[in-house]
DNA sequence: GATGAATGAGTCTTCATTCAT
DNA sequence: AATGAATGAAGACTCATTCAT
């Protein structure tokens, strides 16, 4: 029913997956060739150009369907928890994984493509803060949030928060000399929501 | 005495200039042609290589000096405030000043250039990122913030929130539907700051 | 079984007559344009990089082909000859047909690259004199030559009298004023050599 | 009275000695920069334009004197010796100094610019051609050559056989793995050129 | 559909030459 | 006379795109 279901054609799917191998490698995105990406996806230069008009066109549809399967991936994972500040922490962790999976150089063009891009480009509203809406309606609806704040704050929130973490992490593993570690960062990054977001019920738990 | 202070060649100065303008236009920066570059900055194509490398060196010189100039601006307008949360204030002010003088698709490429490349290549220290440790240690030192967080977290969370509301304001002008004013957001972003971080005794002011 | 004999991509084979055409004409090999030899050799300018790593390359091959062309020639003349002083004069024969079908710019040119520079760059042994060894170690089994002189000697003599022979020609072709004709240069050079290599028992041949 | 025992201005005469420094240590004319010429020379740039037309013209004066001067060296040095052979040897002799104050990569240069060229491009008369006329017809005044060979022919021999020898020893410097050692072929080269050129009356001498 | 050889527009870069100082 | 900053024509090379097979 969504459309990362749908089956992609076995060409475009190699073509999607050599995007993304080369970018996790360390590859800007603007300096991938059509060559580089064919001849990772195994097939013929020209074939590319059966499926997308043109180069551009191929690596937007690839990185849109790429938002697409880790959303789908953040939604699934969020559905093992139930307490909302259980399912940020579960973003954390997500993020971590992520990150921990990709080359040093790659993750600054990472952060720029799935955080900045989606972030400027509203109009092709970001897969993931969709997500991020969803678990804020369902906590305010469940009582768990402060009715004070609009959703639109608490997503912008989480989401500088979930940034701020995630470029702290870069940072360090780039060799940046910092005070504190990432787990401490996070755990700041953490109580800070809770105070300004979470209702105050929150005790009687 | 700052190396923003030193006279730059009129050629460089031109070609600096040249860039810059072509960004506040909305041109990519890996987009940009060294005969544009020139022909903006009138002068000759080949004069580029007197002073630069290669295309590449002219355009890391010309952000790396943007970027110094803007710090310094950013450091005497903050000369003129007292008080930590006006300073702070002031940052956003001069945020919104300097977005308002950008072409819409200039907004994210400044982004990534003064906001993300710094984050991740903290090698280069930013400048920016320097001016806010030392209004940070500042306010420390005169009691203004909480002793119990290091300077590390309160400006990776206050460049949070900058980085947040400037990346609202980009959307809101790019024609995203939104819920809130990008005033409101501020006073958020702001009253959020200010709860997490001001010292108490701030009543007795 | 030569690799003269292997056929050549036809772009690839193009491109060599394409280089030819142009020494020939008396363009220096140093300044052929890329552009100039796709397009004599009708094909894109792209197509050349399709073969070759640069225009150094192609150059280099070009010419490296060129020769084992002519020395195959070469030998073939030779094989008519039975005795070794009607290869010797064959192979004047040959020199003078050579040099005649050239512009007189590209005599010069021509004798440099195929002649000079195998005589310095020995490790890519000239196919040239790979054949003038053949038929010195021939003639001498054959008993046709002297035993006191090494082959080494004799080779460097013969390569010295044709290269006489030739730029002697060349000099005359040019306009310059001579006592003798290319003609009796000949007879000299071919009788010094028979005086000083060619074994007595000849007469009783 | 010689062209080269005119003052040169001194800015020419050290673009002169800048352009040899530059072809001793192996650097090919044709890649001569002007600006490498003049900053060897120690002078601007434009200062080259107001001796010479072009960086054509300069390089051309330059080889044109260089050759002047070692004629004159030669000449000089075949008046300290009597009798034809000696001279002759003497020739080879100073063969055996320059090559080797020269760098290997700048040994084949040499040889087309002061050997190649000037064969080919007679109009401008050899000053080393010069030398050899003149010690053959001094000799055959002498009555030390025979007097069945035209002095053209007797020339053409000698800077063949002088041609012969400075290769054999570029190559052999070069590594070339050779039978003969450059002392042996020069003395198979002399002897021949002895037997083929010198009067009987030799032996009463 | 799939291919990859062929293409040539587009760029960077070099360097001989000029000319204002 | 001497300079060297400025120039821009020239040329090597890249790579997205096409199209015949």
């Amino acid at each position: 029913m969504n459309s990362v279901e749908e089956k992609l054609s076995p060409k475009v799917e190699a073509l999607y997956e050599a995007v993304m191998e080369l970018l996790l490698e360390g590859k800007e995105v603007r300096k991938m060739k059509v060559s580089e990406i064919t001849e990772r996806a195994g097939i013929g230069k020209g074939t590319a150009y059966e499926y997308f008009e043109s180069r551009e066109e191929l690596l937007i549809r690839a990185l849109e369907y790429q938002q697409k399967v880790w959303a789908k991936n953040i939604q699934e994972q969020l559905l093992c928890h139930n307490e909302f500040m259980e399912k940020v922490n579960c973003l954390f962790d997500m993020m971590d994984n992520i990150m921990e999976k990709v080359k040093k150089e790659a993750q600054e063009e990472l952060c720029n493509i799935f955080f900045l891009s989606p972030i400027f480009r509203r109009e092709k509203e970001c897969e993931v803060t969709k997500c991020l809406y969803h678990i804020v309606e369902e906590a305010k609806r469940g009582g768990a949030l402060k009715e004070e704040f609009p959703d639109e704050y608490i997503v912008l929130a989480l989401s500088g928060k979930i940034f701020s973490y995630v470029s702290f992490c870069a940072a360090v593993r780039d060799g940046k000399q910092s005070v504190c570690t990432p787990g401490q960062i996070r755990v700041y990054l953490l109580d800070s929501f809770r105070m300004e977001f979470l209702a105050e019920r929150k005790e009687d738990k």
